[in-house]
DNA sequence: ATCCAATATCAGTTAGACAGATTTCTGATA
DNA sequence: TATCAGAAATCTGTCTAACTGATATTGGAT
């Protein structure tokens, strides 16, 4: 698993004094220096988790001033998805809904012989991710993006990838969302693939927008039940 | 103004060795050090970069290994060339077909009071520039930006600059597009956007969305007759 | 009370060092 | 020749110590 790293305790360590110590947006972290001798660690290492954090969107680094909060990092409760993240991720499905289905139309009109294997391809890595019950995420975003390159429009691709690269930025911000997927999941998750990939090989582009439609429809309802 | 860290220099410098490089999926890159002396920077500069790109998922470090490609950074698509202009702007057409209709029906749906005075004011901004028969681009992105920014879906509105920022990219890399307009047509791109306007604030979905397409579609027919 | 200058603090950056993990090279053995 | 274990080289992770320039604070003069 994750081989912690003395940067990981560093970052953990300094959300959870924002929590404990109830700091505000707008407060200041204490500095580099005064974290480091917190920790009992290098001010290297602090420096190396506040980077992240800065990345991540929760503090700002002022030069000279000092590490701000700038968004407090979500408490985690239970199996409840925080508010800010069940927006961004409504929201999220939103645009999906949109452009995705229409990739998959243009991609069933248009896929050549070769797109269709490299389609192929990912819905097998695909397929044998989810039975083996191990995480599917990356193997289901390469699924969708060949889909996306099978619409031949580079446009469509560069907006995949900057939609994704939002969705990830936001997700990753918050809470974990892997979480045990019950086997029944797993076929459907399964299912819902095959139907887009069907219609896409028998270049069936209403039934592709339709089954991706469905298909984001249903990962909507496993989030957020 | 934005006084850049070194740090985003050497973020930005290993994307664009990714991608010149033609980095693959579990490429390594070249080491801290080299990196650095590449740079002209110290290796902690470096370093600092490098984790924010691990924990953007574009890379992975393994220790006493090196620094791995995790996900390839969304190529700017400009290596292509200005011959393929008519293909990209058709291709253009077809993502805002779809995104951008989706935004109007949105933002129809759930403007705010002030969403809409911003778009009263980017409308009347639009038509003064047309019927003063100068350039009206800036004015034209400013009220279809609006609009997304009604959806009061970030991810949407961040679609939006990266569609526009892509298509401008392919656009300028080729001819001027802006020509003289005759009379007809700047009367008829206004009452296209007046159309889709009104739309928005009757808080009529369906009818948001079919005028943008209508929009979108006589823009088109506008460039490529 | 107000303003300004000296002072202290802080993030950003550099250099050099060492531990521990991993790869690569090398040479001996079968 | 092919293989494999050990040695050497390389790499990330971590630490220390220092300096720079930006920012905040303090204290004194007005």
């Amino acid at each position: 698993m994750h081989e912690e790293r003395l940067a990981d305790r560093a970052y953990a360590g300094i959300v959870e004094l924002i929590n404990t110590d109830d700091l505000q947006i707008g407060d200041r972290l204490p500095s580099e220096t005064r974290l480091a001798e917190m920790f009992g660690m290098s001010r290297t290492v602090v420096r190396e988790a506040l980077v992240r954090l800065a990345s991540d969107g929760f503090t700002e680094a002022r030069r000279g001033a000092g590490s701000f909060v700038k968004r407090r990092p979500s408490e985690r409760l239970g199996s409840h998805l925080p508010m800010q993240n069940l927006a961004a991720t409504m929201g999220s499905y939103e645009v999906r809904l949109v452009l995705e289905a229409e990739a998959a139309r243009l991609a069933a009109q248009r896929r050549s012989a070769e797109q269709m294997l490299v389609i192929e391809r990912a819905m097998d890595a695909l397929r044998a991710a989810l039975q083996a019950s191990g995480p599917a995420h990356v193997e289901d975003m390469e699924l969708h993006r060949a889909i996306f390159e099978a619409t031949a429009n580079p446009i469509f691709v560069s907006s995949f990838d900057h939609m994704h690269d939002e969705i990830d930025r936001i997700l990753r911000a918050g809470v974990d969302i892997s979480r045990s997927r019950p086997p029944a999941a797993i076929n459907a998750m399964i299912e819902e693939h095959e139907l887009v990939v069907d219609a896409i090989r028998a270049q069936d582009g209403d039934a592709a927008a339709l089954a991706m439609r469905w298909h984001l429809w249903q990962g909507r309802k496993r989030l957020m039940p």
